[in-house]
Formats: structure tokens, C-alpha cells, sequence
DNA sequence: GTTCCGCATGAATCGATAG
DNA sequence: ACTATCGATTCATGCGGAA
């Protein structure tokens, strides 16, 4: 396996996953990946029609869930799209598919794709939300919520001015909704950071990577904070122009990827390129 | 059917669903509902098991299938909860069925609650959003853009931080697209309202329902808008507390409604009492 | 008027313990 | 082994009265 790591295969996604010497059993921290949507870009990629797809992606999946450690998670991105009128419900039986050969559906983020221009469309507006699904194999897995924390909000230091906190707030409230729910509002009078919940809202750059899938290296560098600690291994069997890999490597994490398209696959070798020659400066500059 | 427009009917939603004198063959314009989730609020509900769920529904969505003109549309809002760490998938399953009893899904908005209750729990955040569901029975279907449009100033400050992106970058952004949309761009920035997307942002917390499960009246106001005219009819057989009635009455739409518990028809009628007087001096006013 | 400040409120889950 | 109950966890927003 060693040295396979930092690196990319070129070739077929199943091949590659189904091979030991590449991929043992339990051997990676994280997954993360786009793969090609069903009925898209097919100029561009080798695609599956909808019928297919769910079929193709549990092979997939299953050497996935093969590799993959017993604390590890799986990250997948994808949305559907609309064909006449309709859009196409292969993501849904993908997820469902997904927890029939063993999968723990954990969640459903709402990636909100802020910088995505209108458009106009019959009956129907700019789609500017993906879906990013949290699989695991069992309930207990690595999770660091600190690194992915933000900012409390501007509300706090009004409300918690001067150090005083009003005696409302130091008292226990409870929901009349009978859901239990209750809160203290001067438990995080001294935070800082709290949790982020499950729509992402990324401040996208451009990218300029010619590949027509390719996310903001924002959106795996939140899951590779979130799921994985220094020197873990991060897969990303669609490699494309290796986002993946860039965020794996920005972060002192370790990459594997998989990429069918030479074209790509340079592409993305050129880029881990550049990074590794801003890492290796920041390193000189210590 | 004359007698029980702008009239709650108290009472089990199927069953009054299946009486033609009540709804008609095609005689309702949009339907608009947030059924009781499954497995919540059992104490002030009768709720279905996930199990149960889909098979339940499926007998309320054929009558509404029924009885809605064929340019009519359905809007649906759920989520699921999560129980043992997994998302429970019967929204899925629900989706699936609707699909294969007949319905066209033509969209999953994104409901983005930002205040959503707080809560902590072991590898997952809090949930900030719900489904929001677009099935129509045809493919050409009223829908009115115009007054679900929002002003270019807004969305420009919204969409971009105009500190970090030029002019010069959205231009790039929309050559890379490749999509023909480059040439639109100097137009939108004369065009005073464009179109919304799909994940809503909604502003108002407050409902003093004393219900459970009240969504802020924005929600139902904006599908109101968007796919009915003036004298139209709105119908939400799971009235709750009577928002969706609200958002008719205020937009000059007539509603029906069908609720079974009567402590919130009581509030209901209530509010709608209170709505009508607002109402009544909005037209002395002029 | 306008700003400021207090405060209500919103579809939850999990682990532990008890029956 | 199964179910029921209980305690613990934690933000952000708009409204309305006060200044």
C-alpha cells in the first residue's frame, strides 16, 4: 500500500479499488468523492444511465465499505437532475441502496452553492443546492468538531455586555413544544466558537481547473477537518482534477485517488505540483 | 363544494378527502401541507410510525391527486428525524411512492430554518433545514414568477460578497460556464428583479400558535404566490393552526382546510377571525 | 423617530437508569 | 432483551418596550 499513497491511480474505479496490494481491508480514514452523475456530461465522462447507475455504484460502494476503517466515514456528493420536468429519483435509491448492503445513513447536508447566478428555466428556479451525504460503517466513528467551529455570532456580546448576564438568562428555559428541549442561556456566555450545523454555506472561489464536476476546495477540506487528524489517508475515487488531494495535502493529510481521464489526471497532478511547492515554502519559511 | 370554501372542516383528513360534496374532481388550485412527521409529537398527535408512513400517505395523496385541477400543484414539507444515529429514510420511500402512484416530482426546495432550536449531539450538528416538496399532476402547470422575484440589488449583495468578487470575476465565472449565459450578464445588472432559487430563506421566527409544528406563514405565502392567481383555492388538510389559511386570506386567495384535533381548529378560527378584521380595514382604508 | 436591550422561541437525540 | 422515563446537551433571530 505504501507506495501507492500520494498518489494517483490512473484507470478504472472498480478495478482499482478491488485491488489488495492497492487498497487492504480497513485501510482508509476517509472517502470523499463526486462521482460522475447519472446522464451528465457524458461528452466529457463515461456515465451511467439512471437504471444503471444505482446497480454500478453499489460495487463501488462495497469495495468502499471494504477499505474504508471501522471508524471511518464516507462522504458523497451528488444531486440529481431534472429531465423533463422531472427530477430524476436515482439519488434516492442510490442512499436507500446504500443502508440495504449495510451502510449508517448519519446525514444529509445542505451544501448551499451561494455563488450560483439565476437562470431561467419553465417552471422551475436556478438549482443552487447539493447534496452531501455522511455515511459511516458503524454509530462510533472519528468526529473533531473543534476545527470546523466558527464564530458566535454578533448577538453574544450584546447579550452578554460587560460580563452581565440577567438573571432570565442564567435560569434553565424550557420548549412548551413538550419536546423536552431546554436551554440556559449563559452556558456559552465565554465561547468563542460554537458548532456549525448542516447547511454549508462555503465562501466558493472560482475554480479554474477545466473539470466540469470539480467543488470548491472548501467543501472536502470541511470534512477532511471534521472526519480525519494529521497523517490520515483521504480517498477520493473520482479524482478529477484532484481537489481532493489538495485539500487532503493542505491539511497534512495524507491523499489516494483514482482518475479514469488522462486528461485529469495531469491536470491534478500539475496542481499537487503547485501545492507541494507553497507547502514546502511555508515549511522553509519556519 | 360552495359551503366549505374559506370553512375548516374538523375532522380526519382521508375522510374528508374522499367526500366528493366537500372537494370535487379537479376543483382545487394548489395544496399546500405539512403533514404530521412520523414518530413526532405523539403526544399531541396521532403520529405513524416510519414504517406505517408510506402506505398511510399513499391514501391521502390519491385524493389529493383527485380532487386538484390538472395545472394544479402539491407542496409538501417533512424531514426526517434521526433515531440511533441514522436519518430515518421513509421521506425517501414517501417520495419514491408518490413518484409511482402518478405524481411528477419537480422539486426539492430547501427550506433553510436559521433558527432552528439548539441541541448537541454525538457526530452530528443541528438540523437547519426541511424539504420542501413541488409535485404536480401534468407537466404544464400555473406558475407565475413574477411575484416570487426578488430585486437584483438584493441578490447581488447576498450571492457575492462584492468586496471579494469583480465584476471581471463573475464575467470569467459565467465564460467558464460555457452555458451562453456570459451575454446576460450586463442585463441583469439593468434588470431591477430576478428570479429566486431553490433553497428559501425565510425571515420570521414568531408564531404564537401554541402549535407544535407551525411553519412561519412566509412559506406557505411564497408557493401561494407563485403558483396561484387571486380567487383561487388553497386547500392544507393538515391545517395545524391555520397558517396556510392565513397566507390565502392575505394574498386574496380562498382556503379550505381539514384539522382534527379542535383545540387547533379553535386557534385557527382565531386567527383567521383576527386576519379578517385586518382585512376589513385595509378595504375601509382605501 | 431611532437605537438599545431584554426576552421568547424554534418538528431533537442520546446515554443511563429503572421497570 | 425490551420499553419507559429522565437528565444533559446548546444558537440566532425578531419583536416590543424602554431609553
Amino acid at each position: 500500500m505504501e507506495k501507492y499513497i500520494n498518489k494517483i491511480q490512473k484507470g478504472d474505479a472498480l478495478k482499482k479499488l478491488k485491488n489488495r496490494n492497492i487498497f487492504p481491508d480497513e485501510s482508509i480514514d476517509l472517502i470523499i468523492t463526486s462521482p460522475p452523475y447519472a446522464d451528465k456530461r457524458s461528452d466529457q465522462y463515461p456515465t451511467k444511465t439512471s437504471k444503471e447507475y444505482v446497480h454500478w455504484f453499489r460495487k463501488i460502494s462495497k469495495q468502499c465499505h471494504r477499505i474504508l476503517k471501522p471508524k471511518g466515514s464516507f462522504i458523497l456528493n451528488i444531486k440529481e437532475h431534472v429531465k423533463d420536468y422531472q427530477r430524476q429519483p436515482y439519488t434516492y435509491n442510490l442512499v436507500l441502496d446504500l443502508i440495504r448492503t449495510g451502510w449508517l445513513w448519519r446525514e444529509e447536508y445542505c451544501w448551499y452553492k451561494k455563488t450560483a447566478f439565476p437562470g431561467s428555466w419553465p417552471g422551475r428556479f436556478r438549482d443552487t443546492w447539493e447534496r452531501v451525504y455522511h455515511f459511516s460503517k458503524q454509530k462510533d466513528i472519528e468526529f473533531f468538531r473543534e476545527p470546523v467551529q466558527v464564530p458566535i455570532g454578533d448577538w453574544a456580546k450584546k447579550r452578554f455586555n460587560n460580563d452581565q448576564v440577567s438573571n432570565h438568562d442564567k435560569k434553565r428555559h424550557f420548549s412548551n413544544t413538550g419536546s423536552g428541549l431546554s436551554r440556559q442561556v449563559d452556558n456559552w456566555q465565554n465561547k468563542e466558537y460554537v458548532d456549525p450545523h448542516n447547511v454549508l454555506e462555503l465562501v466558493s472561489v472560482t475554480n479554474n481547473t477545466n473539470h466540469s464536476a470539480a467543488f470548491p476546495v472548501e467543501l472536502p477540506e470541511w470534512f477532511i477537518k471534521l472526519l480525519t487528524e494529521e497523517n490520515d489517508i483521504v480517498l477520493d475515487p473520482f479524482m478529477g482534477s484532484g481537489t481532493t488531494a489538495i485539500a487532503a495535502l493542505s491539511n497534512g493529510r495524507k491523499y489516494m485517488g483514482i482518475e479514469i481521464e488522462s486528461k485529469y489526471v495531469d491536470i491534478a497532478e500539475e496542481r499537487i505540483k503547485e501545492e507541494n511547492k507553497k507547502l514546502d515554502v511555508r515549511i522553509t519559511d519556519r
